[in-house]
RNA sequence: GCGCCUGUAGCUCAGAGGAUAGAGCGCUGGUCUCCGGAACCAGAGGCCGUGGGUUCAAAUCCCACCAGGCGCGCCA
């Protein structure tokens, strides 16, 4: 509701400007004032006009006020502070279009919208997933909710790098430490206790330490890397069980928390399908690429990166000092050469393309598919062919990404390479209480800084999973004291909620780039800013409408909106109580235009924030006034349809976030 | 050495160049016979890392410095 009032208040200015003064605006800058009281929406644009116009700020304001063109939904304008221009907002209709909006239906994309891919996830499948896979997911699944909600269409790519060192490394686990043949493995997959990517967390831990011992047996990975590669025999056939059935934990974990995806591009069939060859052709030809015969990468297949460039395109490729190899010497193509020519496959600029199977089927029927070597199973979507692409990758990649934008243009693709965006943030470490708690070793110097980095070569770090058990537990505790006699099912199924609500809100309410000190005692808070207590709010607020159908069988929320007029509405908005009423309400209505801000910063971290911000002033109205109880019949009906419309609005904004409403709590 | 990120209340964090810098936790004191307290209110607590600059206006932009983190591999 409130983002098309800006549009036309931008607008209003503009033209205003335009009529009075002469001027071209580009950019109108509209902002909050600091006090709900002194306006709804001002613009300081007098101050910046004041200069080139030799007018006072307060003098331009004033003029612009007066000959700003009608806008549905602004009462009035008028000059506030130094020389702003304070927008009034009409209340009531204001309101009413808000209401409307919270009980339209949610739609689906734009007829003409243009395909947006978002990958996220990409948890290498050789261990179990842990807290930083969960803010990687949280951050990437809540961005898509949040894209979708903008009515854009979406596809979510979860990367599978099946065929890495690390999925090497679990089988020379299996294959040496364990001499375990498929069959045993296959067994020990087929089992749930313990799940098999926790027992390869474990077993990944020990072929470091396998490694560490003599160095020598690093040949073994060698051999494996290459067998998976090759995909055929005993090794490639393991890493394939292995890969497959982990990926299929990291689902199920991933759809504990609600994060859903549409297909799983896998690194075999890139290889298989020779992704790569054709996107070494094309970065041969268009002399991306450079072959250095000399110097220390002799042999080599390398990209200038910006630095190099910088110093002369004139300097041959030998003698660059920074360069990205991109081809080995030994002819092998490194990851961010594959993964170049994933990013031009999603833009549909490869010039091939994946087959398609299904791998799994969500309860609700939706289907995750996963790419193939063979013949694409009818039914398949047409993947790929992107407009824009968002990578969810940590920070500490911004180089590979970097390299991977660069070469798609330098292959002539300019518009993709600019949409090629890395949705980066900032690493999940561990407090250093928490490192200790796990019984992780810390020197001095390390004690003293504000987390630790946990290395999963090691074992060390927060299994997602175990994380997700700890905060089910401690919230059927709070649930079973509060609601004794639920049955067990129930009190499951409550505490699960509010398990997902506290974790994913916990890992949404900070910026991207602030870097996560985890810690059990923040994560399992229930109090305060969390994603329980936004649960609780909306909780409370439909306590009351059903506390009304216990009293009144016949009431309905639907007739809610007739009972109150235009000028009921218009009466009730005035006054100290009815700048109370205000407040929430016009809040609440400006779901949509954060929805916009958050799109275009990309930082779903102000939808957490929002939210908090509507719960919070939601219960202090909770709390001053009392609803079912309100004698005056005009005014009850106000009442309740405001709670209804913040409580629509608030869960709306937690699905954003991935977080479902209790029943009860 | 080069690049990116960070420095705001005791702690964890918000703060689209604009009006008196905010929230949660913690601390102190209060509210409620109720639509459930996972709540609400009040208080204490700030040279916004330091120093320059740009601007009518700087926590926000620019420069330098200090402190911390992360990258910079024929690993991914």
């Amino acid at each position: 509701m409130i983002a098309q009032l800006h549009r036309a208040l931008r607008d209003a200015v503009r033209a205003a400007v335009k009529t009075r003064y002469q001027v071209e605006l580009e950019a109108v800058v509209l902002e909050k004032p600091p006090q709900a009281k002194l306006a709804d929406l001002a613009c300081p644009l007098p101050f910046e006009l004041a200069r080139r116009l030799k007018h006072s700020p307060r003098e331009i304001a004033r003029e612009l006020a007066a000959a700003l063109p009608r806008v549905e939904g602004v009462e009035r304008a008028d000059v506030g502070g130094g020389g702003y221009i304070n927008f009034h907002f009409d209340r009531a209709a204001v309101f009413q279009a808000a209401v409307r909006e919270s009980r339209a239906p949610v739609t689906g994309p734009r007829a003409d919208a243009a395909k947006i891919i978002v990958e996220h996830t990409n948890i290498n499948p050789n261990k179990a997933a842990h807290v930083g896979h969960l803010r990687n997911a949280a951050l990437g699944d809540s961005f898509v909710r949040l894209l979708r909600f903008t009515r854009q269409r979406v596809e979510v790519q979860n990367y599978i790098d099946n065929t890495g060192v690390q999925v090497a490394d679990v089988v020379v686990g299996f294959e040496h430490l364990e001499k375990k043949s498929v069959v045993e493995v296959e067994k020990l997959a087929a089992g749930s206790s313990p799940p098999l990517d926790h027992y390869c967390w474990d077993l990944y831990a020990r072929v470091t330490e396998f490694y560490e011992e003599d160095p020598q047996r690093l040949d073994l990975r060698a051999q494996a890397l290459m067998a998976i590669e090759d995909g055929s025999g005993e090794t490639a056939r393991l890493a394939e069980l292995v890969s497959t059935a982990i990926v299929r934990r990291h689902l199920e974990t991933m759809a504990r928390l609600g994060v859903y995806y549409d297909l799983l591009p896998r690194e075999s069939e890139i290889l298989r399908l020779k992704f790569w060859d054709a996107a070494f052709e094309q970065l041969k030809q268009r002399g991306a690429i450079e072959l250095a015969t000399t110097g220390k990468n002799k042999g080599c297949w390398v990209m200038r990166t910006a630095t190099a460039e910088k110093a002369s395109a004139a300097v041959p490729a030998d003698e660059l000092d920074d360069a990205k190899i991109i081809v080995r010497s030994n002819g092998t193509v490194t990851y961010v050469g594959k993964d170049i020519a994933y990013q031009l496959w999603k833009f549909g600029l490869l010039g091939r393309d994946f087959a398609y199977r299904r791998f799994h089927t969500y309860p609700d029927g939706r289907v995750v598919w996963m790419s193939s070597a063979e013949r694409s199973e009818p039914g398949a979507p047409p993947f790929g062919h992107a407009l824009t692409v968002y990578n969810v990758i940590d920070a500490r990649q911004s180089y590979l990404q970097d390299i991977v934008a660069a070469g798609v243009e330098a292959l002539g693709h300019r518009e993709q390479a600019a949409r090629s965006v890395h949705f980066a943030y900032e690493m999940v470490g561990l407090s250093p209480r928490c490192a200790r708690e796990l019984g992780i070793e810390l020197s001095a110097e390390e004690e003293k800084r504000p987390f630790i980095e946990v290395s999963g070569r090691k074992g060390q770090g927060v299994k997602a999973d175990d994380l997700l058990d700890a905060l089910e537990q401690s919230a059927r505790r709070e649930v079973e004291s509060r609601h004794p006699d639920l049955d067990p099912a129930t009190s499951d199924l409550l505490a699960h909620k509010i398990a997902v609500a506290a974790l994913r809100f916990f890992m949404l309410r900070v910026t991207r780039n602030t870097t996560i000190a985890f810690d059990f005692k923040d994560a399992l808070s229930f109090d305060g800013e969390t994603g329980p207590y936004l649960q609780y709010s909306v909780v409370r607020a439909r306590n009351i409408f059903r506390k009304l159908r216990e009293s009144e069988p016949s009431f309905q929320v639907d007739g809610l909106p007739a009972q109150v007029s235009p000028a009921a509405a218009k009466k009730l908005f005035t006054g100290e109580s009815g700048d109370e009423f205000w407040a929430l309400a016009s809040q609440a209505a400006e779901l949509d235009w954060m929805a916009e801000i958050v799109v275009s910063q990309q930082e779903p971290a102000l939808v957490a924030k929002w939210t908090f911000g509507l719960a919070q002033q939601f219960n202090l109205f909770y709390h001053r006034h009392h609803i079912v109880s309100e004698a005056d019949p005009e005014r009850r009906a106000f009442l309740l349809l405001l709670t209804d419309l913040v409580q629509r609005q608030l869960a709306r904004a937690l699905d954003l976030l991935g977080i479902e409403v209790p029943e009860r709590m």
